[in-house]
DNA sequence: TTGTATGCGTTATCAT
DNA sequence: ATGATAACGCATACAA
């Protein structure tokens, strides 16, 4: 049975409220030295813990923050994961992670969303909007990546200009096969890809993947290659892709980029441990959770603030497997 | 404001212990179809959503679990993270990451332990013990991996079989320079390398990386190649290790595994998508983790359960990376 | 400086 | 079938 700040109360016959006090030791709240000490050695010796539940409950602050992701088995969110995890342990907070179910929708005017009450709730790359704006919750949001709530905090990336820049890179040897690699459902990078091919004259190709995992990428890739030949440039979704292409190629003796060039997109780790390390578009995602820490902590602290909203920018990485 | 089962019951003009027996609906509590279909309604139209703060506190239930990991930046622990998270999802329970800090040590004896009360908690490679059992701790415990506590409910691997596997692959060819690569702190695998060494009549030669950063080990590497020349194996502590090896050697053009061969450990995915496929002892980290839950969820439906603990075997994967 | 009383939203135990 | 009332453990406004 854990003890209570009762239990210390009747212990030292004092008021519960006043073992709250000392244990809270708010600045301005004056007591005794003496009691104080007792107090604080009779928790120690008693083994006296807080329960968080009840403190939330009363107090309305839960010190949760809840981390709203998907695709976690993903190095890039991995990844995200840990940053994320970094920033609300150094502030003293605990982490929940959720994922968002485009089923169910949202509960919305509830802490519920987050399957806990939290005080604060990072959502990363939404993937899209649940007909009530992101604002109408009861506890501060900051959303980041591909999704854009003009009502909440918002860390964008614009990844378009780095794109654009993958496909001159890619055509800039002259008009070639050029393929895009990807899921089904179309994108910013898939569109990007789609327009700048065709304005080189050239028709596009998918190259389509039913999943982002490596193993299955690297089969349809094998497939691909073997009935329709080999592209002399692909430009992949994101680096598990490429990475996934990059085995599939050489499982069938294909050299990169001697006779394909690669690309990726995210910046994930992986890509630079190859023999030949991939292009990709790098995404500042360290530098996007920082900052979304920082606004949802500033949010937190004073909810009156102005809007914070940033896109930041992702960089073209030129590696080996795109030069010629 | 959320609205509560008081705002419900006030508007129907019941008492709030109808509309939480009617949310709760258990079977063997009679309500009127009437007032049941009335509140049910009322809690859709007013938005009604329960706290669970509430409900853990007045149930002592939390719905939530603990894993308690640390490291999650490397692949291997990220995976964990990920398919504990499907378990959880699963059935219907919240999961909140923790890290286990050596300094604090744990508070035992109440459920702080987590920084959130759960209902349990997985414990991934806890590092050392902390004094006290964890059969101590308010909640059932389940540990994994490295660290034994006889008190809990436990899911081991053996890598032993598999790393002295390992060794005799490596010291088959004959009498050779066989490296070992690691942190400074030895484990297991570390010293059933020693001791095949110097059975074969080797000295043991080690290469100490201050982290398991892959940038790191991949110019710790470079470096010592440089100042010692390149051992004919290497034997890593783990996968991270290997790859960070394998790009430290590749810059300097050995040939893996002409020149050297490589072996790591954990069975990460990364391993299989060099150009050489790295050899590794893989563990068997989904069972491990499916196993946990399983052993997790039984505990808490039944704490006088037997204690349940297993170990799984570890399995050497070869692959071209130490093949001659 | 300390204590009293009330509320947080829910579940659970007894009545009725 | 339903309702009063008491926990759950803590924080806090107000009183002393």
């Amino acid at each position: 049975m854990p003890v209570t700040i009762r239990d210390i109360a009747r212990q030292l016959g004092v008021s519960h409220t006043t073992v709250s006090r000392v244990l809270n030791s708010k600045q301005d709240t004056f007591i005794s030295q003496g009691t104080r000490e007792r107090v604080l050695t009779a928790a120690q010796e008693m083994g006296y813990y807080p329960n968080r539940l009840a403190r939330a409950l009363a107090g309305g602050r839960t010190h949760m923050i809840t981390l709203w992701i998907n695709e976690t088995h993903a190095p890039f969110y991995g990844r995200m994961v840990y940053y994320f995890q970094q920033h609300v342990w150094e502030n003293n907070y605990e982490m929940v992670i959720s994922a968002y179910s485009g089923e169910t929708g949202l509960l919305l005017g509830s802490s519920e969303v987050s399957g806990w009450p939290s005080d604060g709730i990072i959502a990363v790359d939404l993937l899209r909007s649940m007909g009530t704006p992101l604002s109408a919750l009861p506890m501060p949001v900051v959303t980041l990546g591909v999704f854009y709530d003009p009502s909440v905090d918002y860390v964008g990336v614009d990844l378009n200009a780095a794109a654009t820049e993958v496909m001159s890179h890619l055509l800039e040897p002259g008009p070639r096969r050029v393929a895009y690699l990807g899921i089904a459902e179309p994108d910013q990078r898939h569109s990007i890809y789609t327009r700048a091919v065709r304005e080189a004259g050239l028709e596009p190709e998918y190259i389509i993947v039913p999943n982002g995992l490596r193993a299955c990428t690297r089969s349809v890739v094998r497939d691909y290659v073997k009935a329709h030949g080999c592209p002399e440039a692909i430009f992949c979704h994101n680096d598990d892709g490429a990475i996934g292409a990059y085995r599939g190629l050489r499982d069938l003796g294909i050299r990169i980029p001697d006779d394909v060039a690669l690309v990726g997109c995210d910046g994930i780790e992986d890509t630079e441990y190859l023999d030949t390390p991939i292009s990709t578009v790098a995404q500042p995602s360290e530098e996007m959770c920082r900052l979304g820490w920082e606004y949802l902590k500033r949010r937190m602290a004073d909810p009156s603030l102005p809007l914070q909203q940033t896109v930041l920018q992702a960089r073209l990485v030129i590696r080996e497997s795109s030069r010629r």
